[in-house]
DNA sequence: CGTTAGTTTGACGCGATTCAACCTTCGTGG
DNA sequence: CCACGAAGGTTGAATCGCGTCAAACTAACG
């Protein structure tokens, strides 16, 4: 099943230039650096893992295409995904620390990702300081997703969680630019929505057969719509300030100006 | 209530040095650095905020003795925390980014912080590769908790779930010296507790309740004790790689060698 | 010695799980 | 082209873990 690429076209910018790039301006060279980081690319099924808990990091992961599922499994034999990564997301960066994977990473569909040795990632930091803030900030994103699912997981009930959780994904797709204004293809399952929000499959159906009621979702074959963003937001407690995207303030870009280009989506 | 601290006669090593100092050697010079960093203190007592939610960050903390909580409050007014932090841990690292809170952070107690401008992190970086790297593991150390958190609130029940916390906490405690072979004094109230694990505080006190019945557990008066560790941990699903510590395997560490100092706990 | 914060216990109800069945969609091979 | 099986989605009924309400008890502190 080969398809030609319609868009090859134009230059193709990465996900992670598109993320990093949305609120600041990029040099040419940096973007040029991200993309070069990027050059290792590996293509995975849906299923594949990138990560088995237990084996030894040897590399990070820049997911370019696709979407992955990071989870783990508990004694009782339950699984808990405890992150979606999306286009642009980084994984494994912690390889910087000779350390054993204490999670499973895997495909959630066809999905093309990008090796990078730590050595490259260090290099980035010597010569690249605003990506060096750039890389920090994917860790800080990723932490604050993290702590919302806390909030989700410990705080709210099924309904407000799995609103919450659909809403950040349609944030964080939109922020990629791959999600329409009012909604966006869910990657997952009810079964991958269940175990990432700590519900059974049946509760987590009825929930969003009754959000469906409530006109404040539309989900049909992995279709998700809101009919009214605002009343979705509102009802689920959704606050995007956790998703805030990378604006380093500081003064360190001394001189650099040069040539500049600016990505930006709605949201 | 001033009391004459004996051990200060003693060089005072701060509990940074000693957790990254715990696995690797740190060369005199290294050690001076980390002290030298955590130089501007300042004292909160208990209920005072270090963070608000909402506001600007302008500098980091390194928390030196003493204990804090970060919690968000959903619009229904829960509480959840998010995690305890602990004497040697860092808090509110994005500064990197003009960024404000989206958590308040607050003593738990007497409390001893160590106030961290941006930049002389960013000198850190620069000087002490090792050091930096040592930062950038509290991030992921904090990373790996946050993402056990969310596996107990999302895929465990409530005794495993609370046992899970305790032997946690028991733990970190212990990497730094400041716990006993087979307990501890918790921090916390049962409110906290609860509110971390996002259970009632009824709930809370039952499951405790139930566990000192099963003689997996001694609380009394906040002072934890494990009257059994191999079977508590058994019965939590407790895997302690989460907590995994400070080890750095690269070769990073040049020809550096210098004086060497050596820290070390059980666990 | 009173006040307040924290802990403990019981009764009751709801939210979420589990079990069980049925339905839909889709890919595969006859 | 249809038959079939597998994976995902849908729905109802019974059950249980945990939340809520209410009240008493204990410890710490001024």
């Amino acid at each position: 099943m080969v398809k030609l690429d319609e868009t090859a076209a134009t230059v193709a910018v990465s996900p992670l230039v598109r993320r990093l790039g949305s609120q600041i301006t990029l040099s040419a060279e940096e973007c040029a650096a991200l993309e070069q980081l990027q050059a290792r690319r590996a293509v995975l099924h849906e299923g594949q893992f990138l990560v088995r808990d237990g084996e030894l990091l040897t590399a990070a992961f820049i997911l370019c295409a696709g979407a992955a599922i990071r989870y783990r499994i508990t004694m009782a034999g339950r699984r808990q995904i405890l992150g979606i990564s999306l286009p642009g997301d980084a994984i494994g960066l912690q390889v910087n620390f000779q350390s054993t994977a204490i999670a499973d990473v895997a495909a959630l569909c066809e999905t093309e990702v990008a090796l990078i040795e730590p050595e490259r990632i260090l290099d980035l930091y010597r010569h690249h300081p605003v990506l060096a803030a750039g890389i920090d900030w994917l860790t800080v994103y990723n932490f604050n997703i993290l702590s919302e699912h806390n909030v989700s997981l410990g705080a709210r009930p099924a309904r407000e969680r799995v609103l919450h959780f659909l809403l950040e994904l349609w944030s964080r797709l939109a922020q990629i630019g791959v999600a329409r204004p009012d909604g966006f293809d869910l990657p997952l399952t009810q079964r991958q929505i269940a175990d990432a929000m700590g519900l059974s499959v049946v509760h987590t159906n009825k929930t969003l057969k009754r959000l469906a009621g409530e006109g404040l979702l539309e989900l049909c074959r992995r279709v998700v719509r809101f009919p009214d963003l605002q009343a979705a937001m509102a009802a689920a407690d959704f606050d995007p300030r956790f998703l805030q995207q990378f604006r380093p303030a500081r003064n360190w870009r001394s001189g650099a100006g040069g040539q500049v280009r600016r990505f930006n989506e709605y949201v």
